[in-house]
DNA sequence: TACGTTTGTTTAAACGTTAAAGCAACCATG
DNA sequence: CATGGTTGCTTTAACGTTTAAACAAACGTA
């Protein structure tokens, strides 16, 4: 390693003293009355020397790390991934660094990075909050650290939150299925408590009720994370006999895809008799010869919603406290330009 | 933010110097000759007042940040998703910080963020180097900073890496469609000047001169990363014209994602009439009728082998410097448990 | 001519660590 | 009983910043 430059080597090469020159390069020149001059001289020999400024000397000072903790489920999952990468790119245009750490959907693990993240002084979290988490997080308001809510929420949480409109989103999606004429419209879910997902159920139950179609229980199955291909094994087993649904309606990409992979291994030809509508975007159904409808999430804005909301609050212009619930849009028919 | 407690904290409570409280806690009591009895008394402190030591003076003065920076080429790749989740999760088990950062394969925001993550002051790199970015890590090399290369190397550049063997690999997938009875058997691969693509081409060439299949140039079909949609349908359209190819080797996923949709939405079913190779895994290949053989990468060996040498450098224990290649399996026939 | 103000700079202190050197008290040894 | 080596601790200094306070010189005003 290059012995690095400090403001001392600066210092002594224009020859003034260090804070003339810290006043200079951190653009607080004119509030310390710094004369043009001077100030040139610095800017020049700091570019000359290729000063870097240590980030662990001045977070040390300020208190102020200028990173940021991000916690999703599962960052191989494609819709955490890509929404990691917009964060990615968003925080370095903001000169921010982002610290990742996934979950796996347990509070165990979540506590863990957690604790990791804040051993690294974060300023702040963007945080897709798994099952059981709420007490840590309030945890976190409760000692004022800058937070935002990705994806997820909780109810009666004074949190930031970026999130889209799950009830409306299931609603149009369950609507879908029914102008289509079905009535036995399956939906098939994770088993959790995690209010999104609660969105989603309400929104299918909701649309059901307002088309008047009767709600019959068996036609909603509930997939246990622990066990995700025998459930689904099952479930679509069931599905499928005695009295085959019309449609299905499943309720998260990964779902979605195991799903599939159950019909199509069942009968190649399923998609032709029963309709399907899915949460989130794979750019893989193009694979199928059926287009699959699917609600697209905004993941971008919402990455770089949560960010702006994070650095404001981070930076202390942020407003009390923000919900905001983005719109997701159907996508059918056509085949888009992804 | 709760007021942080320090060594200072630690050192009053107990009534001991500050010094001696660092010994304890950073396991350097013995040999500092601290004893026995105040030792203890300073980890029961510690864990009394919950002390987290404050890693930006640490590193400030230790000059270490146990913190990597990875650069990908897009961490919204699914190959390189996965690859970001292994080197997360080994990373945190070993206690350091992960940087992620995408080069998008382009020189530029490569160096940018290069330069991006050397002012973060990271001990070291996994890197898999895009295109043209020899430059930038010789100098990287030359200022003695850990680096190791992954997925990608740089023919005579002595640095560490963690590589599969592509040319046996690329023999082997292309060897698989030779023994099914394939004489026009076209390959697509990016058009590209890095070493791993040029020897994955070269496997294409060894093996079917091996099996004395005259090579057909216009079977050898370059897509540009600038127009991969454009330039995929015209050389998918040419494949399939005149005469049509026996089997196709799609030298990437992502290649053979586009590859497939264009050739599916051609013809239904042209699996039937074309045998299809590709490298690296996908979880929805289930979805086609025919399953896919393809070029299983070991990820996970990958990046904890990746982890290991660069920290094993970084630490010094690093012998000169190691080129490691690990095998590659080819899947086929029966669907493996995912 | 004296005096407050502005201008441009320096000095001092601090952030929380770690590393080296210093120092007393005790011990064993010849 | 002086000598030298342990043992257990403290003091000092430093890492590279930032911030506040101090200071000297020049200036404007009366």
């Amino acid at each position: 390693m290059k012995p690095k430059v400090s403001l001392k080597d600066i210092a002594k090469e224009v020859g003034v003293s260090i804070p003339l020159v810290s006043y200079v390069l951190t653009g607080k020149g004119k509030e310390n009355r710094v004369s043009e001059e001077t100030a040139q001289k610095i800017l020049k020999a700091a570019k000359a020397l290729n000063y870097q400024p240590n980030l662990n000397a001045r977070s040390l000072k300020t208190n102020k790390t200028k990173t940021i903790g991000v916690i999703l489920a599962d960052i191989s999952n494609p819709f955490f991934s890509n929404l990691a990468r917009v964060i990615e790119d968003e925080a370095f245009l903001r000169d921010y660094t982002v610290i990742f750490g996934s979950s796996d959907e347990k509070k165990e693990k979540f506590d863990k990075v957690l604790e990791f993240l804040l051993s690294r002084q974060v300023d702040g979290f963007i945080i897709a909050p798994p099952q059981d988490s709420k007490p840590s997080i309030s945890n976190l308001l409760k000692q004022k650290t800058s937070v935002v809510l990705i994806d997820r929420y909780f109810k009666d949480m004074e949190a930031n939150c970026v999130i889209i409109d799950n009830v409306a989103a299931s609603v149009s999606a369950t609507d879908h299925l029914i102008q289509k004429g079905h009535k036995r419209i399956a939906t098939v879910a994770y088993k959790s408590k995690l209010a999104h997902f609660a969105d989603r159920c309400d929104g299918y139950y909701q649309a059901l009720e307002q088309a008047g179609v009767a709600l019959d229980e068996k036609l909603v199955v509930k997939i246990d994370r622990e066990s995700p291909k025998k459930d689904m094994k099952k479930a679509i087993n069931e599905l499928f006999s005695n009295e085959p649904v019309d449609a299905i309606y499943f309720q998260t990409n990964t779902l979605a895809e195991e799903g599939l992979r159950q019909m199509l291994s069942m009968d190649r030809d399923i998609l032709k008799k029963v309709d399907v509508i899915v949460f989130d975007q794979n750019s893989t159904y193009h694979f199928l010869e059926n287009f699959i409808p699917y609600m697209n999430q905004p993941i971008k804005k919402m990455g770089q919603t949560a960010l702006s909301l994070l650095i404001d609050d981070i930076e202390g212009k942020g407003k009390k406290y923000q919900k905001i619930q983005l719109k997701t849009k159907l996508e059918t028919g056509v085949e888009s330009e992804l």
